[in-house]
DNA sequence: CTGAAAGCGCTAACAT
DNA sequence: ATGTTAGCGCTTTCAG
C-alpha cells in the first residue's frame, strides 16, 4: 500500500467521482472540461449534470502537475496599504483576471530578504508571472540577483517583471514597464522653476533607491535646463513617511529662510509637509509652493489640494501582466516606459515678493 | 507514451536531479527538505549542496497533490484600494505568512456573480482557508449560497471565513470575525446626541446591505437611548463614494436648515460631505458636526480632521487567519467580536446656539 | 468520438 | 537511516 491517509480534508470529489456518474472514462470528463476537444453533445450533457451534481471543481493542483498551466500570476510589493501600491495591485488583479488567471500576492515591507522569499516560494508555485512592484535598492548584489531570478524564472517557463523599477541590464530575459520617472520630476521641478522658484527644497532623497534617484535626476535636469545651480543643501534625506515630511520641513523653516517651495518625494511625505507648514504658520501657496508625486487619491483631501505627479497605476499593473503573458508575440515589446504628467491643483504659486 | 511535451517552460529542476546530483534516493531528499524525519548529517549536506547547486525549489503543485497541505490561504475583497480592505489585507498577509501560508487574492468590485466566481477557484486551488472579506447583501440567497461554500470547504478540509460579516447562521461550519459595527455606530451617534445634536443626518444607508444595515442600527439604538425619536427623512440612501457624500450634503443643505450633525457611512463618504460643507461656506464644527467610520489614515488629512470610528483592520485579518488555520484547537473560538471604538479628532462640536 | 495506459513531481507507508 | 513502491488527480498520447 501507499499513498497516505486523507490529511484531514476528507473525500474532496474528484474527476473519477464524476467519470462513474455519468457513466463515461476519466479522460471523457478531463475533456469535456478542458473544452478542447470534441465530446459528443449527448456525453457532454451527462458530464456536465455529473459535475454540477456533485459540486465538481478540478484540483488546480493535479492540473498543474499533469502539465496544464498554472494559471496564476504572482506579485510582489513592499506594502498594499499603501496607495501606490494598492493601485497598481488593482491593475495587476484586473488584467490577470481577464486573461484567466488568478493572484499571488507577497508583502516585503521593503525588506530585500523577503522579497528573496518571496520569489523563491512564487517560484514553488509555477506562477506565470512574478512581478516585482516599486523601487529597490541599486546595489550590484542586488542587480545580480534579479539577473539570477530572471534566468532562473525563464528557464522555468515563467517570467519576472519588473515594475516601476528600471531593468538590471540588457540581454535579461524580463519585462520591464516602468513609468517616467525622472520625466515626472523634470515637469514639475519646470513647473516651479517657470514660476520663478529658485531654492526648491527636495524632501525625502534616499542614495541609491531606484525610485528617489530617478526622481532627483529629473529635479536636477530641470535645473541644468534653467541654468539654474541648485543648492546641494536643499536636498534633505529621509524616508517615504508622513512624519519625516512633517519633521523635514520643521527644520528645514527653522534653519532657513530663503527656500520657497518644497517637492517632497511622495504625496504622502508632501501631507507632513503641508502639517508641519500649517502648524508653523507657513502659508500654501502664497508664501510656500509644495509638490509631491504619486498621484493619489489623498491629494485631494489635503487643504490646499496637491499639485502633484500622475503615475497611471492601474495601468502599469495591467501592462506588466499583458506583457509578461504574451511575451511570445511578436508585436508585444518586453521593455515599455509609460508616461506621466503633472497634476496642477492648488498648492503652487509664484514665489512671493 | 504518456504525459505531455514539455508545454512551454523547459526542463525544471526537479528532486529526481537533485537525487541523482546527491547520489541519494528521490525520498531522501524529500526528507531532508520536510525537515521531519530523522537523516545522517552527511547525508543532509550532500543534498542540501545538491539543492543549492541546482537552485531547486520544490514544486508546490506536486507537493499539494501527494498530500501535504496546499500552504496558501485565499482572501476575497471588493477592491483592494479601498484603505478599509487594503489593511485587513495587511493583516490577512502579515499572520499567513507568519503561518508559513502564501496569499491568493481576488477582487469582486463588489460584484456577486465574481463573489461566487473568486470562491470556485479558491475552491479548486484547495487554500487552507477561504476569507470573504467585507460586507454583503442579505438575501436569503445569498445567505444559502454562503453556507453552501461553508459545507462544500469544510467537506475539503478547508474552511470558509466570513470577515466583517456576520454569520449565515448556526451549525454552519465557518470561522466568522467580526467588528462591533453597531457599537461604534452606537458610540458615535451617542457622542454627537450627548453634545446636543438632535438632528443628525446619516447619509449611505443601502437597504440590506450588512455593514450599513448593522450602523444605522447603532445610531437607532443610540437615539432610542437618549429617546429621540430620528426623523426617518434624515436617513439618505446612497453608496461609498466620495461623490455621493458631496452630492448628499448639497441636497440636504439645500433642502432643511436644522440638521446640526452629519454621520457619513464611511470615511471617504465623509470627505465628500466636508468637501461640499467647505464649497457651502458652513463651517466644520462651528456650524456643522460631521463623523465618519473606518478611521482610514486619510482622516488625519481632512480639514479638520475628522472623528470617526476606528477598526482594527489588521487585526481581523490576523484573527481571520489564525482562528481558521488553528480552528482543531479547543483554545480557538470560531466567532470573535471584535471592538471598535470612536477615534475623536476635530469635527465635532456641540451644536451652535 | 471514447477508453486504456502512462506519467507529471512529490510524499508516505513499507521494508530493510 | 535509507531505498523501494504506490499513488495523489489530472492530462495526454495512442488505439480503436
Amino acid at each position: 500500500m501507499a499513498g497516505r491517509a486523507a490529511p484531514r480534508g476528507r473525500k474532496r470529489t474528484t474527476i473519477t467521482d464524476v467519470a462513474e456518474r455519468a457513466g463515461v472514462s476519466v479522460p471523457t470528463v478531463s475533456r469535456v472540461l478542458s473544452g478542447n476537444y470534441p465530446v459528443a453533445t449527448a456525453t457532454r450533457a451527462k458530464v456536465l449534470r455529473a459535475v454540477r451534481e456533485l459540486d465538481y471543481v478540478a484540483n488546480a493542483h493535479a492540473r498543474a502537475l499533469a502539465g496544464a498551466t498554472t494559471k496564476t500570476v504572482a506579485f510582489v510589493v513592499h506594502d498594499i496599504t499603501w496607495p501606490f501600491f494598492a493601485h497598481i495591485a488593482q491593475g495587476v488583479e484586473e488584467q490577470a483576471r481577464q486573461e484567466g488567471r488568478m493572484c499571488l500576492v507577497c508583502t516585503t515591507q521593503g525588506d530585500p530578504e523577503r522579497e528573496l522569499e518571496a520569489v523563491e516560494q512564487m517560484r514553488e508555485q509555477h506562477a506565470d508571472a512574478v512581478i516585482l512592484v516599486g523601487g529597490g535598492f541599486e546595489a550590484e548584489e542586488n542587480r545580480q540577483r534579479l539577473v539570477h531570478f530572471a534566468r532562473l524564472l525563464d528557464e522555468a517557463g515563467s517570467r519576472l517583471v519588473l515594475c516601476g523599477r528600471p531593468s538590471p541590464g540588457d540581454d535579461v530575459p524580463a519585462t520591464i514597464v516602468e513609468y517616467d520617472n525622472a520625466g515626472g520630476a523634470f515637469a514639475m521641478t519646470s513647473h516651479l522653476l517657470s514660476l520663478g522658484h529658485r531654492r526648491i527644497a527636495f524632501l525625502g532623497v534616499r542614495p541609491g533607491f531606484t525610485t528617489v534617484v530617478e526622481r532627483v535626476e529629473g529635479y536636477r535636469r530641470a535645473h541644468e535646463t534653467f541654468r539654474v545651480t541648485p543648492d546641494p543643501t536643499l536636498l534633505r534625506e529621509g524616508d517615504f513617511l508622513r512624519s519625516y515630511g512633517y519633521e523635514a520641513t520643521r527644520e528645514l523653516l527653522a534653519e532657513r529662510t530663503d527656500v520657497t517651495a518644497i517637492f517632497a518625494v511622495t504625496d504622502v511625505v508632501a501631507a507632513g509637509v503641508l502639517h508641519a507648514l500649517r502648524d508653523s504658520g507657513v502659508r500654501v501657496p502664497e508664501e510656500m509652493s509644495v509638490v509631491g508625486y504619486d498621484d493619489i487619491p489623498m491629494t485631494m483631501e489635503l487643504t490646499p489640494a496637491l499639485t502633484t505627479v500622475h503615475i497611471p497605476h492601474e495601468e502599469l499593473g495591467r501592462t506588466a501582466v499583458r506583457l509578461a503573458l504574451h511575451r511570445h508575440e511578436s508585436t508585444v515589446p518586453q521593455h515599455v516606459v509609460l508616461g506621466t504628467h503633472i497634476a496642477v491643483r492648488d498648492s503652487v504659486a509664484p514665489p512671493p515678493m
